[in-house]
DNA sequence: GCCGTTTTCGGCCCGACTGTTTTCAGTCG
């Protein structure tokens, strides 16, 4: 799939026209259409063969054709003629925070600066101060720019930022002036990575707050504190920043500082379609006076809208959808009671059966924990071998007979290279459920690799496809598949498709699970956890399927386990069919 | 560059902070 590349493509092409000065509107445009392209789960060439791509929202005209020149000649010509233009040191220097296009454009126009050492450079020899507009300060500021650039991490992973995160709430909700404390932008949203720690909190009396954090326990570094914001870095390397608002402007605030930034944009909108203006502040009429404010809801319902579970703020359709009072009533955490995938002390996990039992049970309230070890294949994870599985299962179902959680056997059984599993039929079938994944050879073609997947897929034992794209989030891509595929044949024969809720994989990621809703896929949420310390994950994995927009149905987490068994029963039925018949 | 149950042209979110201004531009969230 090209969808990525264009993405690519046309957020660098923003980048360029921002240098060059091109009208703002435009420049958003084109990196609205990179946004759309980044999310978009179909194959962009298939959609442009359809002739489809302007129904696209934020394709027009000119955008489509050169997604089509892309695809046809492998280039935009109007990208290249750019990248003659912009020397690519300048956009590095567009990232410095505190220097923005017109600055960079400024400074390589009047002084050849083309990169942050030939930057550094001028401003050693005293160049920049021969610039208008630019003196002792704005140096002093472009300095510090460039120190803070360098030691500025990437994005965070959510399962590192989140128990920060709540660490940094509890500290502030102790102090006494405070009323309101709540985790707001992308990690309320949960996004799979944050940028930064947004945390607003309701006081009237911002400075002793800001005065109060920056001296908490866990602070590394203090970056900046006002009487309303203050902004530190813990010890982790993530950087918080803390807001503080009157309690009277809190809902609105909270609106606001939880965004997405496209989200607010469209309420913005709305708002003024009525004549009205929404702000942080709250949400005004055309006298000024005050709607909404004090309550988040209330904004929403104002705007004629249903709450939108933050998870859903992202521009994509959630607006719409809300004002239609056609919201789906997405599934929570506490409706989860059991968790398809943890590693045991068999393999390479740590805890024993009866600790995951316990900790299932007392810690999460779980029904159900399927112990799902790796198979024999899979020598670095000291996976199992047949005869070592068929005494772990005859263990658990011992087990079972006085725990009150009841314990799934199980195994995450490798799918191998040539789409075979890598256990017998007659020891899967000892299984109560069993999970099949992709643990090597990732790099084949998506033919290979689709066919290799369908196979597992329409294996009557088979019931749940684990991290199914492969990916390591930051790390390593995920290999290729035709997804449209994949889901259409998981939907058919009743498999699952995981959302893998370990911090590093969250695969299946949100704009999946919703498309594989679309084809009527079922999602199982597995902690993959290898110590019982990582079975809280599972909330990771909640968040993904909030923001695919899951309703409680669609997981399989929410069922009984009298239910589930029988989905399971029900699959090798129905599967044992379409599996013979695929194999001609 | 995109878009339209008020628009096919003329809009496109709104506010804070900073530094350099004598009335505002640039950057950021
Ligand atoms: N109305 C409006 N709100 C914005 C804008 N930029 C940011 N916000 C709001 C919405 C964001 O969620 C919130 C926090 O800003 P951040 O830059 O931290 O973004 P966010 O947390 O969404 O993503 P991140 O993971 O931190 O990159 O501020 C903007 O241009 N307009
Ligand atoms: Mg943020
Ligand atoms: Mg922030
Ligand atoms: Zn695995």
């Amino acid at each position: 799939m090209k969808n990525k590349e264009l993405a690519q493509i046309f957020e660098e092409m923003a980048d360029m026209l921002e240098f060059e000065g091109e009208d703002p509107f435009k420049i958003r445009a084109y990196r609205n259409a990179a946004r759309i392209l980044e999310a978009l789960t179909g194959d962009i060439e298939k959609i442009a063969g359809q002739g489809e791509l302007q129904k696209l929202p934020g394709i027009g005209a000119k955008i489509s054709q050169k997604i089509e020149e892309y695809l046809s000649t492998g280039r935009i010509k109007k990208h290249a003629e750019l990248k003659e233009k912009v020397p690519p040191g300048v956009l590095e220097l567009m990232k410095i925070p505190g220097l923005g296009a017109k600055t960079v454009k400024r400074l390589y126009d009047e002084l050849c600066i083309v990169d942050v050492e030939s930057l550094e450079r001028a401003i050693e020899e005293g160049k920049l101060l021969t610039l208008p507009k630019i003196r002792e300060k704005t140096v002093e500021k472009i300095k510090k720019g460039i120190a803070m650039y360098r030691s500025m991490s990437d994005r965070i992973h959510l399962g590192i930022a989140l128990p920060v995160a709540r660490r940094a709430v509890e500290f502030l909700r102790e102090i006494n002036s405070v009323k309101e404390v709540q985790e707001a932008g992308s990690l309320r949203r949960r996004k799979s990575t944050v940028g930064d720690i947004d945390i607003l909190v309701a006081s009237q009396s911002g400075p002793d707050i800001t005065n109060a954090f920056v001296k908490a326990p866990f602070v590394r570094d203090v970056l900046a504190r006002g009487d309303t914001k203050a902004s530190i870095i813990v010890d982790e390397g993530v950087q918080v920043d803390v807001r503080v608002v009157a309690p009277e402007s809190y809902g609105a605030a909270l609106q606001y500082f939880t965004g997405s930034k496209e989200h607010n944009i469209k309420l913005r909108k709305i708002a003024g379609e009525k004549g009205w203006k929404l702000s942080e502040y709250g949400l005004f009429n055309e006298n000024g006076k005050v709607i909404a404010s004090h309550i988040e809801k209330e904004i929403y319902a104002a705007l004629g809208m249903e709450f939108i579970p933050p998870e859903m703020r992202e521009d994509r359709g959630e607006v719409e959808l809300a004002l239609k009072n056609e919201l789906p009533r997405l599934v929570e955490l506490g409706d989860i009671k059991g968790d398809f995938h943890v590693h045991t002390s068999f393999s390479d996990g740590t805890a024993s059966p009866e600790r995951i039992a316990e900790v299932a049970g007392k810690q999460y309230g779980y029904e159900y924990v399927g112990l799902a070890d790796h198979s024999q294949s899979l020598k670095v994870a000291r996976g199992l071998s047949s005869q070592d599985l068929l005494k772990k299962t005859w263990v658990i179902r011992k087990l079972n007979e006085k725990s009150s959680v009841y314990l799934i056997p199980s195994a995450e059984v490798d799918i191998l290279p040539d789409g075979t599993l890598d256990y017998p039929d007659g020891v899967l079938e000892q299984l109560d459920i069993v999970i099949a994944s992709v643990h090597t050879r990732f790099n084949m073609s998506v033919e290979e690799m689709t066919k290799r997947i369908l196979a597992a897929i329409r294996h009557p034992h088979v019931h749940i496809l684990a991290h199914p794209s492969g990916i390591l989030l930051g790390e390593r891509e995920g290999y290729k598949l035709d997804w449209e595929t994949v889901f259409k044949e998981a939907a058919s024969t009743g498999t699952a498709l995981e959302i893998n809720a370990y911090y590093l994989r969250l695969d299946l990621n949100d704009e999946l699970v919703r498309e594989a809703l679309r084809f009527g896929v079922k999602i199982a949420i597995g902690s993959d956890a290898h110590h019982e310390d990582q079975m809280w994950m599972m909330e990771l994995g909640v968040g993904v399927a909030r923001r695919g927009w899951c309703e409680k149905d669609h997981v399989l987490n929410t069922w009984p386990i009298k239910k589930i068994l029988s989905w399971a029963k029900e699959k090798r039925k129905s599967g044992l069919k379409i599996g013979k018949g695929a194999k001609r």
